[in-house]
RNA sequence: GACCCCGUAGCUCAGUUGGAUAGAGCACCAGCCUUCUAAGCUGGGGGCCGCAGGUUCGAAUCCUGCCGGGGUCGCCA
């Protein structure tokens, strides 16, 4: 349960109330109030600016108008107080009672609990990774497949219905220089004497294997025939030996795509002719030239003619190319294309992630957006900023020629999956992330999946050792749920309580906004608190958790602890990362 | 030149989508530390929220203009 939208009910049904009885104009019934909680928690437990906001329609002075509300509030079950307060706030605080029936709900519903149907079963594609088939993975693409991944779980976590998809760009000439850089290895491996590897080829050894298992597959076949004959085949080996490292990757980082979807099939299937044809149909498309691009001084730019988009219509600079003058499509035009697809197959919620440095295109391809999808479809863009790689405050060296390129494997298998995905969003995509071998496996406070994985390795040690007094069966959740909540008096307990309280309306914010890393500060702020709790309980021996001279207050706090056990669990969970049941 | 992102404590960053007295960690200062297995604990100082206007009951948050840092900028993806 989300306590706050629970709340914010309440409050529209008062208003509503007033409006009946003719205090309030019919016309309050369209302004969003808010409900939250207050910034200081002397303010209560929830609050609401309804007053403010209503005042001027309705004549009454704000303070005035809190009254009548709060007068019809106090009654409402869950409701201990009311007060108003500063110009008009008003300010709820919630029964004792209330907050015990939120501890048996979080124990009922264990790892599940901030499962929210805010999403009404809404179908929404998060399209992420889509790195080139052009070699393996590295770190910004790892950061891009923890963003997308952890946000398609967010949202489904929050009641969408979520695809993820990885679109491969298989048609474009960086997979016919990989096609061609195949080939030369191929060459190589069947014992030609090549020297120095051409300009424009891929250098890196990763296309070695798959050089020496087309040979063997092939033999001599490509050898002394023209390019036209081996290009074709030479670049769908490769592309799927590109695929096959990235699809290793990507499991090594626990990360799951629903679909993949080919350019090169997209447009054989006439995706883009369809999407031209719906642009033209709508009088978007028109031959012209446009300016040089500015900035950089244009070395061999000539006008021309060329087939345009009027992007310009919907938000973009200026109108964009949808062929190159090879008469082939541009990147854009199967961009545009590939949405429209997407929109057709039922997806109105878009959101593709990306690296930072494709930030110049998204007014471009929301511009299709609105276009194709006649201003129907909706597409977020995330951008993910670089990640710098260091070691104990160092820069890792980073240089493909050098030879000191780290990839994302190499990473993933140093660090961890957990590690890795976790650090991954502890900070928001625009942002730069720096990503410190030294600092992220270290175990200390300041090393947030410690301290988040160490609270949950602490609920599991601390039900370990109950156990042994109580059995297990009295730690079953069903049980634990049974306990008397009465006994938990401490404003500590109290206050781990609200804040696990609040994890459903967090759930429900962090996917609305597309923004996962809310979920890493939600769970250091309830480890801290957690921590907290335990730590008072080395100076007073009456706050510690087990008290073998008082089992009721005992099973209470059990039930506490392992309420905090769940809500990291299902915090976790969201992000993909495994709880862990002790710190080694 | 245009567009996008960023600017919050000495440092690294949060800031609940416009709320009330702006938060956390590190660092710093002062105490404490034979423990539910545990890699410390408690308290304290520290702010022109880049600058200037605007919108309104109310702005770190929205709008405009500057300043500073990063990124991108036809036929590459």
């Amino acid at each position: 349960m989300n306590l706050f939208r629970h709340f914010a009910g309440e409050v529209a049904d008062v208003l509503g109330l007033l409006v009946a009885e003719g205090r309030l104009p019919e016309a309050v019934r369209s302004v969003r109030v808010a409900v939250e909680p207050p910034r200081e928690a002397g303010h209560g437990d929830v609050a609401t600016n309804a007053a403010l906001l209503l005042a001027k329609d309705s004549g009454l002075a704000p303070r005035a108008l809190a009254e009548m509300i709060a007068e019809r509030l106090r009654s409402r079950p869950g409701v201990a107080a009311v007060e108003i307060a500063g110009p008009g706030f008003v300010n709820l605080r919630l029964a004792d009672d209330f907050w015990r029936a939120r501890l048996k709900e979080i124990l009922l519903a264990g790892r599940a609990y901030g499962d929210s149907f805010a999403g009404g079963g809404e179908p929404v594609m998060v399209e992420f990774v889509s790195a080139n088939p052009t070699g393996p993975m590295h770190v910004g693409h790892g950061r891009g497949a923890v963003v997308g991944d952890v946000l398609a779980r967010l949202l489904a976590k929050a009641g969408y219905k979520v695809a993820r998809e990885y679109w491969i760009n298989d048609a474009g000439a960086q997979v016919e220089a990989l096609a061609r850089s195949l080939h030369w290895r191929y060459r190589a491996a069947l014992g030609e004497r090549l020297g120095a590897m051409p300009e424009g080829l891929y250098p890196g050894d990763y296309l070695i294997a798959p050089a020496r298992a087309l040979a063997e597959r092939d033999g001599r076949r490509w050898l002394g025939v023209p390019e036209s004959e081996w290009l074709e085949p030479c670049r769908a080996f490769a592309v799927a030996a590109m695929m096959e490292l990235i699809r290793a990757d990507l499991a090594a980082l626990g990360v799951v795509i629903d679909t993949f979807r080919s350019e090169r099939e997209l447009i054989a299937q006439g995706g883009v002719d369809e999407a031209l044809r719906v642009l033209g149909e709508r009088g978007l498309i028109y031959t012209g030239v446009l300016e040089p691009p500015k900035g950089k001084p244009p070395e061999d730019w000539e006008p021309r003619p060329q087939t345009l988009f009027r992007s310009t219509q919907f938000g973009d600079d200026v109108d964009r190319p949808l062929r190159k003058s090879d008469g082939s499509w541009t990147y854009f035009a199967t961009d545009a294309a590939y949405h429209l697809d997407k929109y057709r197959r039922g997806f109105g919620i878009m959101i593709d992630v990306w690296g930072a440095d494709h930030g110049g295109y998204v007014k471009r391809v929301q511009a299709a957006v609105k276009a194709l999808s006649g201003g129907q479809g909706a597409l977020d863009v995330k951008l993910c900023q670089m990640v710098n790689l260091m070691d104990g405050g160092e820069p890792v060296k980073m240089s493909k020629r050098a030879g000191t390129f780290v990839g994302l494997a190499e990473v993933v298998e140093r660090a961890g999956p957990d590690v890795f995905r976790f650090i991954m969003l502890t900070r928001k995509n625009d942002a730069p992330l720096e990503f410190d071998f030294a600092r992220v496996l270290e175990q200390t406070k300041d090393n947030p999946v410690f301290y988040v994985q160490y609270a949950h390795a602490r609920v599991r040690s601390v039900l370990r050792l109950a156990a042994e007094t109580f059995g297990a069966e009295a730690l079953a959740p069903e049980s634990l749920a049974r306990a008397d909540f009465s006994r938990l008096t401490d404003s500590g307990e109290i206050a781990l309580i609200r804040r696990m309280a609040s994890w459903p309306r967090l759930i429900e914010s962090a996917a609305e906004t597309h923004e996962p890393h809310r979920v890493a500060y939600f769970l250091y702020d309830l480890a801290a608190e957690f921590h907290n709790l335990w730590n008072r309980g080395k100076d007073d021996a009456r706050l510690r958790f087990i008290r073998p001279a008082a089992a009721e207050a005992t099973l209470a706090r059990l039930a506490l602890v392992q309420a905090v056990g769940f809500v990291v669990a299902s915090g976790l969970d969201v992000f993909g990362v495994t709880p862990v049941e002790e710190m080694r």
